[in-house]
DNA sequence: ACCGGAAGTATCCTATAGGATTCGACGGTG
DNA sequence: CACCGTCGAATCCTATAGGATACTTCCGGT
């Protein structure tokens, strides 16, 4: 019952792991985070479990495991018998603090994506370079593509430092839903094309002190340049 | 509006934010947890929804609740239309990956805490430090004991060090409940209140470089000395 | 003896209903 | 005019029921 045991046409696929695509809670969890992003749901304001489900068709109990999954990501709070709450905004200390974080981890995991750096990687790391096109205009979807790639981006150099733990602990930050919600009106700048192709530059010729500086750079000039003019503004 | 605004007999504590213990659902989570960490559920184990529901005596809901936010916490996983899994035990490789992802923050949180430390820091670390008696049997309830100071300590270290996201991304590793899976039959003697010693004494004297050093030699002396023989043998 | 197929059982997933609690509003009283 | 008790609506939390799916076991055929 299982992949066609007896398929002799093409035995060449190994694993399909026929994809189960199911479980309707996954699909609220999805649709609920881009409700936060696309600020269809104010930070702050109260989400409430079947206004939820109203909205999108189905019964609150898939919504209610979408939001404890949520809540274990800190994008929305729990107040046991008030409902939920989205997670308002960075400030500009919370904000400083996560770039903190990341200057602790991907500096690091840079230099180690340098130093055993091999041919698949070589590839995943051109594949991804040669998928992002320049955006021209400055279109909203535009900036979620450019949000989409830089994601990709920093998750593949965490997995080509090979480890599990830091990209787990960088995906957990969510600093990308995070900046979106912050500037997601702003263009972030073809800068950060330029500075993804120097790191991967340094990561492609095996230098690991030049990865490592490189993504250092990258950092500060994300938060210093871009991200706290914006902060200050509001 | 906020806390009895015209009451003149008690208005000493400022806020007591009426704990609201209720959300069956929370209790289920500790529950479970504490199932797996006592070995209850074994590692790789399939975990039934209904069958813990009639376990504990509650309706499904609240568990899967439960577990959609052990999933968040990459302490089960969650195959589609199968169940529930409990993870499998860290191997050698994953416990040194842990610990190398530790060794990024902890040792800069130490010196950061070593930098900023404060009156209210330095009383809470020696509050810390005073409440934990050196166990003298390696019965179970010690090591438990002993275990939860270890995770207490860590993160006040974090939170001494003023930084959010590192006290956060520490807590998601559960370093210790995977460390409690590991060798929860084993004593980890009491070498490791010594280190805690030598790491809070740097830290109370304000010496970053020396909190750094002591905190970096904790952990490897925890993984080389401690853990990895224990690994080794199974 | 080995393999393929089918029925049965257990489990999961979603929807719905009832009990409990909280928030807001209204009217009464000092 | 300010304050408080009571009422009502909305919401959350838990339990239960029904439909669908996957795994197991058994049986017949080769």
């Amino acid at each position: 019952m299982n992949g066609a045991p007896t398929n002799e046409a093409g035995g060449r696929a190994p694993v399909t792991p026929l994809p189960r695509r199911q479980m309707l809670a996954d699909d609220v969890h999805e649709a609920i985070k881009a409700l936060i992003m696309d600020h269809a749901i104010e930070p702050g304001a109260r989400v409430s479990i079947d206004g939820l489900a109203r909205q999108l068709g189905v019964s609150p109990t898939p919504v209610r495991e979408a939001l404890a999954r949520l809540e274990s990501a800190e994008l929305v709070v729990k107040e046991p018998l008030r409902g939920y709450r989205t997670t308002p905004l960075l400030n500009r200390e919370q904000l400083e603090d996560l770039y903190q974080f990341r200057l602790l981890l991907e500096p690091w995991a840079a230099a180690r994506a340098a130093e055993r750096l091999s041919d698949e990687g070589r590839e995943r790391l051109r594949a991804e370079m040669g998928s992002c096109d320049a955006p021209r205009d400055t279109t909203y979807d535009a900036y979620k593509a450019l949000t989409a790639h830089d994601t990709r981006f920093h998750v593949l150099v965490a997995e080509l430092a090979g480890s599990a733990q830091v990209r787990q602990a960088f995906e957990r930050t969510h600093c990308h839903l995070h900046v979106f919600r912050l500037s997601y009106n702003r263009g972030i700048g073809l800068q950060t094309l330029d500075e993804h192709r120097s790191i991967t530059d340094a990561i492609l010729a095996g230098d690991p002190q030049a990865a490592e500086a490189a993504m250092r750079g990258h950092l500060e000039t994300a938060l210093y340049e871009r991200l706290l003019p914006v902060s200050d503004s509001s």
